[in-house]
DNA sequence: CCTAAACATGAAAGGTGATTCATAATTCAT
DNA sequence: ATGAATTATGAATCACCTTTCATGTTTAGG
C-alpha cells in the first residue's frame, strides 16, 4: 500500500527488508526527523538512489513501518491471548504480550508516538484501532456480567494508557523488562481499584 | 534558564512574550520540526533576527515553553486540589484540573509529547517531576489508610496514562471536553476497579 | 548463454531553513 | 535633551536534505 514497487526477485526482498530495518533502528533512536535517506541508506549499505525504488518518498517508509508493525503487534497480542477463558485472564496476557512487544520493538513504541507529527490521521487510527477491538471485547465481556456496566470507550482508553505509560517509565525510561509483580500490582488495581472500601 | 537574555526594557518583555505565543500556537499546530524560525518571526510580526536577541537557538524555545507551561500547569493542578479533603476528592479535582488545563493549552499537550524527539532528558523529566509530586501524595494517602498498599510509582504512572489518553481521546480527537459523566465513571473504575467481585 | 526486466548507482539539481552580522532605531536613566 | 544600552532589521551565508536521472549491473526464464 505504501510501497512504490513490490519486489520481483529475492535480491529486492532483501534490500526491502534491508531498508525497512535500517529506518525502523535510526527513527526509534533518532527520530523520524532526525533521520535523512542517506542515513537510512548508509545504514543499509546501499545507494541514496535506491532506496526511491521501493519507497516514493521518505513519508511512506514511516507509514509502512507503521502499519506492519502494528499488525504484528495486534496479531501477537490477540494469539497469545486467545486461549485465556475469561477477560481478566485476556486482559493479563494482553498486557504481558504488549509490554513484551515494547521491549522488542521499542522502535514501533517511539514511532508511534512521533506519528502525531508526521501524519496524524495516521496516529489517530492507530490508537482508533487499537480501541475497536479493545471495546469489542470489553462489551462482551460485560454481557456476559463478568466486567462493570460503564462506557466501553473510556474504558478502552484508560487500560491503553496504563499500559503505554507503564511501558514508557520501566522499557522506554528504565530500560529494563515490566517485572512481573508490577504487572500483578496493576491488574489488581483494575480488579478492585485503589481506595479501600471502609474510608470514602 | 534557557534564555539568552533576560529583557531588560517593557518592549523586550512584550517582544518576547510575542515570540513565546507565536512558537505555542505554532508548534502545537504544526509540531516543532514543521515550524521555522522564519514562521515565527513571522507569526509575530518580527524580524528573523530578533529571535536570536532572545534564544540562542530554535531548540531554547521549545525547551523554555516546555519549563514554563509545565510549571504553570502543576500550579493550576495544586491550586484546585489544595482543598481538597481526602486524596479521592483531590485525584478527582487534580483529573478535572488536568483536563480543563489540557483544553485551554493543547499546545503544552502535544508539545510534551513531541518532546520525546527534541530532547529526551527534558522530556523524561516532565514525567519524572510529575510522578513525583504524585507519588508523595500517594504515600501520604497509604499512611493514613486512605488508599491500598502497592507500589506507588507503579500507581503514579498508571493514573498518568489514564489522565494523558482520556485526554488524547476527548481533547485531541474529538475536540471536545471531557464529560463530567466520563469523569465519574473513571473515578469509580479507580475506586473500585472494573471487575465484578462475584466472578473471577 | 542471452536478453529483457529488475535492481543499483551516485553525482547533481533544487530547496529549505537555521543562524550571523553590520547597520539602524528605540529606550530610558541622568 | 543626550548617549549608552537595549532592541530591531533582513539580506546573506552555509550546511544539509530530498529527490531525480542517466547510466551501469544483476537476475532469471527461455
Amino acid at each position: 500500500m505504501y510501497l512504490a514497487n513490490e519486489p520481483k526477485t529475492k535480491r529486492g526482498y532483501e534490500t526491502l527488508k534491508n531498508i525497512c530495518d535500517s529506518a525502523e533502528k535510526l527513527f526509534s533512536e533518532k527520530g523520524y526527523y532526525n533521520t535523512s535517506i542517506n542515513d537510512i541508506t548508509s545504514e543499509a549499505n546501499i545507494a541514496p538512489g535506491t532506496f526511491y525504488i521501493y519507497f516514493n518518498d521518505k513519508k511512506s517508509v514511516f507509514q509502512y513501518l507503521i502499519h506492519d508493525l502494528s499488525k504484528e503487534l495486534r496479531k501477537q497480542i490477540k494469539m497469545e491471548s486467545s486461549n485465556c477463558k475469561t477477560r481478566y485472564d485476556a486482559e493479563f496476557q494482553g498486557m504481558k504480550s504488549f509490554f513484551k512487544f515494547v521491549q522488542s520493538h521499542t522502535g514501533l513504541y517511539k514511532i508511534i508516538w512521533e506519528s502525531q507529527f508526521v501524519d496524524f490521521e495516521i496516529f489517530k487510527a492507530y490508537y482508533e484501532t487499537f480501541a475497536e477491538r479493545y471495546i469489542a471485547n470489553i462489551k462482551l465481556a460485560q454481557d456476559e456480567g463478568e466486567m462493570k456496566e460503564m462506557d466501553p470507550e473510556a474504558l478502552a482508553y484508560c487500560l491503553m494508557g496504563i499500559s503505554n505509560f507503564i511501558g514508557l517509565k520501566w522499557v522506554i525510561f528504565e530500560n529494563r523488562e515490566v517485572p512481573d509483580e508490577t504487572i500483578e500490582q496493576i491488574m489488581a488495581f483494575i480488579k478492585s481499584g485503589i481506595f479501600k472500601v471502609d474510608k470514602k
